[in-house]
DNA sequence: TTCTGTAAAAGAAGATTATTCTGTTTTTGC
DNA sequence: GCAAAAACAGAATAATCTTCTTTTACAGAA
C-alpha cells in the first residue's frame, strides 16, 4: 500500500488510469516543487501525456489541485469518523480527535503537508464554495457528537465557538512545526501530553 | 494613524516615498485580490509608478512579498516585547503572550490575513533563511524568558517542545476562523477564555 | 461486423504575466 | 559644477497558463 490508496478509493477502474496518474504526478511536484512552482509542463513531462489531456480530465491548474485537496480531507475525515465513532463519552471523543489527527499526519506526512500548503489556494478558487460547504458540514457533525453525551457535557464550560480551536489548536500548530522540520519528535510521541492538556483546557 | 504606520515605522524619510508608497499599495492588491492574483501590472497601476522602478527597487514579486512580511512580523514581535518586559512571573507571561498575539491581530486584522497567507511563500523563497534564523532567535528568547522565572517554571510540566503550540495553538486557530469568517465574535472577547484555558494546559 | 457518436488525447497557437535590459533623468557627495 | 550612483521609465523577452483544432480510441446500436 503505497501513499497514493487515497486516489484509488476515490478514482477507481481501469478508465480513471491516467487522471489517477496525473494526479499522482502533480502531488509529487506540488510537494517537491511547491504548489506554486509546479508548472503543468512540469506535471506533463512527469506522467508522459500531453497538455490537452490534463486540461481534459481538470479544466485548470486549479482543478487538479482541488480534486488532490477533497481527496485528501475526505480520507482524513473518515479516519476520524471512524475513531470517532465508537467513543462513549466526551473525555474519549476529545481523545479520539486528537488521536486520530496526529495519527493521519504521522501516517501521511507528504498528504498532510499539502493540505496546509493547498488550503489557501482552495479557498479563493473556483471550489470555494464546496470547501465551506464540507467544513461547515464537518463542524456541524463534530459539534453535535461532543454536545451529545447528555449531561456530562458540562465538563465544557467554554463558548462552543472556541471549543474546537481549544482542542485541536495545539496538535495543529505542533504537526505543522513537525512538517516544516523545526522540531524533530514524532507528533504520536506526544499523543498523551495533547489529550490531556485539551481536556483539561476545556474544565474550568 | 492609519493601518500603514507599520510601514513609516521600518521605511521612513522622503527617499523612501515610493518604495513605501510601492508596499502600501501591493498589500492593497494582495488583501483585495489574493497574493497569487496580484500581478506587477495591478500594482504599478495603482501608484502610478513603472515596472522599472518596482524591480529597481525590491528585485522581484518575492522581494515586495517579503519586505511586507518582515515588516508585519516584527511590528508584532515588538508588541510581544513589550507586553512581555514587564511581567513578573510566568503565569502573567503566558497571559502576555496570549493577550498581545490578540490584541495585534484584532488591531491589524489586514496585516495579520497577510501573514498568514504570505508564510509559505515567504519559507520557500529567496528569504527562507532569513526568515528561519527570525523565527529561530524569536523561539530562543521566548524560551529564555519563560524558562527564567526560577523554581516557578516547574509549573511547566510539559516537555518545553510542545509548549509554545499549547500556548498559541488555540489563539492562532481561533484567530485564523476570525479572520475568515467563520466565527463572528472577536479573539479580544475570549482573551480570558483562552489565556485561563492555556494555563491549565500546562499544568498536570 | 460496421457505423456512429462521445470521450480521450495530442500539440500548436494565443494570451497573460513576470522579468530583463537599455536608456534617461534625478540625486548625492565632493 | 561635476562625476558617480541611484532612481525611474518603458520596450523587449521569456516563461507559463489556457484555448482551440485535429486526431485517435472506444462503446453501443443496427
Amino acid at each position: 500500500m503505497n501513499q497514493f490508496h487515497i486516489l484509488e478509493k476515490r478514482f477507481p477502474g481501469r478508465r480513471a488510469a491516467l487522471k489517477r496518474d496525473i494526479l499522482e504526478q502533480a502531488l509529487y511536484c506540488f510537494i517537491e516543487l511547491g504548489v506554486e512552482a509546479t508548472t503543468i509542463e512540469a506535471i506533463k513531462a512527469r506522467c508522459e501525456t500531453s497538455v490537452g489531456a490534463i486540461y481534459h480530465h481538470f479544466g485548470n491548474k486549479e482543478g487538479i489541485l482541488s480534486a488532490l485537496f477533497f481527496a485528501a480531507q475526505d480520507d482524513q475525515r473518515q479516519h476520524l469518523d471512524r475513531e470517532l465513532a465508537n467513543t462513549k463519552s466526551l473525555h474519549e471523543a476529545v481523545y479520539s480527535v486528537i488521536g486520530s489527527y496526529l495519527d493521519w499526519v504521522v501516517a501521511n506526512p507528504e498528504w498532510a503537508r499539502f493540505l496546509y500548503q493547498a488550503r489557501s489556494a482552495v479557498a479563493k478558487g473556483p471550489f470555494q464554495e464546496e470547501l465551506k460547504d464540507r467544513n461547515a458540514k464537518g463542524f456541524r457533525e463534530l459539534k453535535a457528537k461532543l454536545l451529545g453525551f447528555g449531561n456530562e457535557s458540562n465538563s465544557i464550560v467554554q463558548p462552543f465557538e472556541i471549543v474546537i480551536s481549544l482542542i485541536v489548536g495545539p496538535s495543529e500548530n505542533y504537526c505543522k512545526a513537525w512538517l516544516a522540520g523545526r522540531v524533530q519528535t514524532s507528533p504520536r510521541d506526544y499523543r498523551e501530553e495533547f489529550a490531556e492538556s485539551a481536556w483539561r483546557s476545556l474544565q474550568r
